[in-house]
DNA sequence: TTCGAATGTAAAGTATTTTTTACATTTTCC
DNA sequence: GGAAAATGTAAAAAATACTTTACATTCGAA
């Protein structure tokens, strides 16, 4: 069924609620991209691009990875 | 001649033979991708995407923050 | 100089992310 | 309760990232 998952989460919703109120669509907007998107990634359909994680963090006033968290547990079994 | 493509760039040759010493095919398999994205990334053809540029700066001991780089003045000339 | 390893270019095909459009449900607030 | 705002689902199309394959160039060492 579902399929590849990426390994990565974020804490977006929670951050744009308690750090700075916004809503979706005024996320969306200062970002630059669809409320649509904004959605799918909150509910962690899929993982951003690069330059929109980076777009989400800075309006957000975060670090990348403070926003987004990465599991390495799958490149752990790959070797040295 | 190439055209406004990503507003991120990245540091992975430099950390990568700086750092590590690793060649284009080891880091690529250990980040599980091929060398030809690899290439293409270094190249900054184009950006990873936010797994792979996870994936990689775990590979090479950095942050992601400090293999790629933003530039969030195309994101400044949006509105509040 | 020659071999092999490392790096590079190209292009077609697959996979994933983002937009666009449209409508449904929940929340807020009067 | 009802209106408006916010959040949500869905699905097709467009944009971008990644793989695969094949061949070319550069560089270091024997």
């Amino acid at each position: 069924m579902g399929g590849k998952k990426t390994s990565i989460t974020n804490h977006i919703k929670r951050i744009r609620l308690a750090r700075t109120e916004l809503t979706q669509s005024e996320l969306a907007r200062r970002v630059g991209a669809t409320r649509q998107t904004i959605i799918s990634i909150e509910a962690q359909k899929y993982a951003p691009s690069l330059e929109l994680a980076f777009r989400i963090a800075f309006v957000l006033g975060e670090q990348v990875e403070e926003v987004f968290i990465f599991d390495p547990s799958d490149l752990m079994s790959r070797a040295t």
